[in-house]
DNA sequence: ACTATTGGCGCG
DNA sequence: AAAGCGCGCCAATAGT
């Protein structure tokens, strides 16, 4: 080491650090630092893995705002440098150095750990939180070696998808030629030679002009119309919508082209954690918007496969087995749920379930789904009384939490001096209606926070599980390429495919056991080993 | 010329 | 114009 100059001190130790830590790893430790986001792709770009850590930062605002750890010294804190946003790695100097002089030092991340072990000590039923703290820290870890992996893609196919659609690829910024000759025919259809069919409000104008009775130039209304430029119109925006999220820009933008006998790879930045509800969010390139139109273009290296697999109705499955409701779990007990409601009676086709399903969980009250919930409640009183449970609470104005502990943000202020407003004795009906809709805006989406956050909690574990029966396979080739709510792909060499999917469901299984143990409610995967992730 | 918001639509 | 949750991203437009 040398001598007295701290900053060349860091740098030494920053080029020795990958090195110490592939050398920590063989004890299999349990590595604690302050952001997976921040340490962990420098040492990916090292070549060296580590199997499990604490993501301190993750965990710290899950206890933040969690129920169950409301009365700890760390909730009861001053907000502080522990419940700063994520740090984005892209935007950081690409050497180690700064990943040893980072704002937290040692100390604090000592001093954080022991504070997360006394709020844990607080909860109830610890038991819970210790889960998702692993399974949070888990996913941080995936996320990092998913962005830095990158999804296989072939810029040809891409090109060829584009091309087949929208025509030959043109100058920068002009209207492809297929795009182009849509817009002249809505022109000429509306009789409106300088429209720009990009602009809502001229489009709008125009529409109305043509005699269309419209209120928005959304594609639903649209598709009400019976109008000769309503076809060409509707595909316009369509591949309109092509061009501009998935065209050749974005290609150029998102897609690193390829190293010898590979594919080019798509390199999305994860955000865990980035929902409120638990859910990943992406930054930059819509990795979770993958429309299906271009998912061909996701092709395996040479002589490697894809293994897709997705949970089939997670979120009524979770639901099922979180309010433990064993009529609604066995309706489940197939590969598909929906059909199980149908051969319980409880509905007479497979899209009423589908529609009844989701209306409970989201809180339709209007259409077929407000018609259809009630024939569920009556069915399936324990799993519909969850959702309405939750509903109310967030009506209230309460919190409501996820199976593991999660817990919903409270509603902000200005919503509670809505609700204030109303109660006052010379409050007119405008506000008391507004408040009441305030209300039950509210209790939707805490309604919907305990199913949404309880299934990102079991993809989690699935994930994790996931992630190290791959590790043990072989020479750990195999490797998770993408994540999706309820859906993984594995990228692994052709051989190991089968094991590859063997792997994913004992996963599930080992997810739904974690989360629910003797619990009987199943997880079925759709699992497909393929070419392209459009055969899926 | 710049940033913030809106309308629209892709995904689960 | 979504009825019914959660997101991110784009082009156009409004605001400064």
């Amino acid at each position: 080491m040398p001598g007295g100059d701290p900053a060349a001190h860091a740098v030494v130790l920053a080029a020795q650090l990958p090195a110490r830590v592939r050398d920590l790893e063989r004890a299999r430790p349990r590595w604690v630092w302050a952001d997976t986001a921040a340490t962990y792709p420098a040492l990916l770009r090292a070549g060296v893995r580590v199997e499990r850590c604490q993501d301190l930062r993750l965990c710290h605002a899950i206890l933040r705002h969690a129920a169950a750890t409301a009365g700890s010294s760390l909730a009861m804190a001053p907000p502080g440098p522990w419940d700063a946003p994520a740090v984005d790695d892209a935007d950081r100097a690409p050497t180690l150095l700064d990943d040893l002089a980072p704002a937290i030092g040692p100390d604090e991340v000592l001093t954080e750990h022991a504070r997360q072990r006394a709020a844990l000590a607080v909860a109830a039923d610890p038991g819970r939180l210790r889960l998702l703290l692993a399974a949070e820290s888990a996913g941080a870890l995936i996320a990092a070696e998913m962005s830095h992996d990158g999804l296989p893609w072939d810029r040809e196919i891409h090109d060829d998808l584009l091309t087949g659609l929208l025509g030959a690829r043109p100058r920068q910024g002009a209207r492809p030629p297929r795009l182009e000759a849509l817009a002249d025919q809505v022109r000429t259809l509306l009789e409106s030679p300088a429209l720009n069919p990009d602009s809502p409000p001229e489009l709008l104008r125009t529409l109305r002009g043509a005699g269309l009775d419209v209120t928005s130039t959304s594609k639903w209304e649209l598709a009400e119309l019976d109008h000769p430029v309503i076809a060409p119109l509707l595909e316009y925006k369509r591949l309109a919508r092509l061009l501009s999220a998935n065209g050749w820009a974005w290609m150029d933008a998102w897609i690193h082209p390829p190293a010898a006998g590979r594919r080019g790879r798509f390199h999305p930045d994860y955000v865990p954690g980035g929902v409120v509800t638990g859910r990943w969010a992406t930054r930059g390139g819509g990795a979770l918007q993958l429309p299906k139109q271009v998912r061909g273009a996701v092709v395996p290296d040479p002589g490697w496969k894809l293994v897709v697999a997705d949970a089939a109705q997670l979120e009524p499955r979770v639901l099922a087995a979180l309010a433990r409701d064993e009529q609604m779990a066995r309706a489940g007990r197939g590969s598909d749920l929906y059909q199980g409601l149908v051969d319980a009676g409880v509905v007479q086709r497979r899209a009423h379930a589908k529609v009844a399903m989701l209306g409970a969980m989201y809180g339709a009250t209007t259409g077929d789904a407000g018609q259809l919930v009630p024939r569920l409640a009556r069915a399936y009183p324990r799993a519909i009384a969850v959702v309405d449970r939750a509903a109310q609470t967030g009506e209230r104005g309460g919190v409501v939490s996820t199976w593991l502990g999660r817990t919903s943000p409270p509603p902000p202020e200005e919503w509670h001096a809505v609700q204030r407003r109303a109660s006052e004795a010379d409050a007119d009906e405008s506000a008391r209606r507004r408040a009441r809709r305030r209300a039950r805006d509210w209790g939707r989406f805490t309604r919907n926070f305990v199913v949404q956050g309880s299934a990102a909690e079991w993809a989690l574990c699935w994930m994790a599980d996931l992630r190290l029966r791959l590790r043990a396979l072989d020479d750990g080739a195999a490797h998770l390429v993408f994540f999706l709510h309820d859906e993984v792909i594995v990228h692994t060499p052709a051989r190991l495919a089968d094991d590859v999917a063997a792997a994913v469901r004992e996963a599930a299984a080992g997810a739904g056991r974690l989360l629910f143990g003797d619990f009987p409610v199943d997880f079925p995967l759709d699992v497909a080993v393929v070419d392209s992730y459009a055969e899926a």
